[in-house]
DNA sequence: AATTACAAAGTGGTCAGACCACTCATAGTT
DNA sequence: AACTATGAGTGGTCTGACCACTTTGTAATT
């Protein structure tokens, strides 16, 4: 049952019985654990072993500690992993350009999906997107949409992520010059003129560029 | 410079710190980190809250310790990202259309960075590669290999991961057809043509499909 | 002089106990 | 009834002490 406690990790251990403690005990998000010092007796171990342990979960985002409260099994949607893995992974320039490359594709796949699948020409949807532009929109927001229209959730949430590592390379407001780069990429994916939207997509990643520099 | 020790977590803050110290310090893969004693006293805080931080610096893969030598930042670039992508990704299982779909996209892209690269259009290179085709190819490690030559690593580890998720739908070899078509593929690509390769990509694609079924 | 054996120093792994800061429920006061 | 003060419970941190292991330097042996 209890492991060795000589030449084994045994924060590593607890992290697994924690796990395992979560299903036994069928612990729903939100919901609270044992107190440290509990757990500290429950599993036999000293209390700063089980802290090692309960941290490396929190910083995974599995779970939330609140001070004078306890310890509670979070959402795991919390995205303060892929934040932390961003500061170490993208420290050199390939990745970062690596990132912009790909998401860059994804943008581009959906763009061609969109010409090539018939049944999103209809005017209604594109005639309403082309007016949203009269108002103030993020860059990231209409190429999100674009991606969402293409039908891909996994592009998309793939997207998303790469986004996060991106360190937010769209949170600009659109310009005049890019808003009319848009609307006629608009104009060609709602006929399905997949060179021509290509076209005027490169062109609006130019003005982007520029105007970050 | 040395935050508040209240109402702050202390270990968060020294995951940060770390992060900093292994950049200033310009400490490789494989190099080692201070002692969790000389880390506590740089700094200034107890070896308990360093060791949180680094036991979860080394959950995420970040680190690697090893008793009585030392630790040691491990080469998580490689290991763990793909893994720990694939956790996000796998969140909601993807309809295996999306997975080839996007796994097309990249492939895709690669092909049109190629073409777009004056660099990547030397002769030997892609006549070493015509030749190739005379033997047993398998469908995967081709165009695999096109991704390499793009030089885009992140979206060679996404594609990779997708891979696994689809079912392996290339592990089958290339007939006489496909071989062809990879033939005519690689002649456009050794010269820029992108139009054309893309269309005898998605020709082989057609290829493909066909004989599975 | 070369080799071996052993002791010491350094490192991570773990524990116990002690405070602190904070939250919350509740007994006590108004 | 409303408010206040208190104390129990909890996470956050520090200290000091061992233990197990690795490396290294040195003394003893050959």
């Amino acid at each position: 049952m209890i492991p060795n406690n000589n030449s084994r990790k045994m924060f590593l251990e607890i992290v697994k019985q924690l796990r395992q403690l979560i299903q036994d005990e069928n612990i729903a998000v939100g919901g609270k654990l044992p107190s440290e010092r509990e757990l500290a007796e429950r599993l036999q171990v000293g209390r700063s072993t089980v802290r090692e342990a309960l941290r490396s979960l929190e910083l995974l985002g599995i779970i939330e500690t609140r001070r004078g409260e306890g310890t509670f099994l979070s959402d795991f949607r919390k995205h303060q992993l892929v934040e932390l893995l961003s500061t170490f992974i993208l420290q050199d320039a390939k990745s970062k350009k690596d990132v912009h490359t790909t998401m860059q594709a994804l943008e581009q796949d959906a763009i061609r999906t969109i010409c090539m699948t018939q049944l999103l020409h209809k005017q209604s949807i594109w005639d309403a997107f082309i007016d949203k532009l009269q108002e103030e929109v993020l860059q990231e927001d209409i190429i999100r949409e674009i991606i969402i229209i293409s039908n891909n959730r996994l592009a998309l949430k793939i997207w998303f992520l790469l986004k996060q590592f991106a360190g937010e390379p769209y949170r600009g407001i659109m310009n005049v010059e890019e808003k009319k780069a848009w609307k006629l990429l608009l104009n060609n994916l709602k006929v399905g003129n997949e060179p021509q939207a290509i076209s005027y997509y490169n062109e609006w990643k130019l003005l982007m560029n520029r105007g970050e520099n």
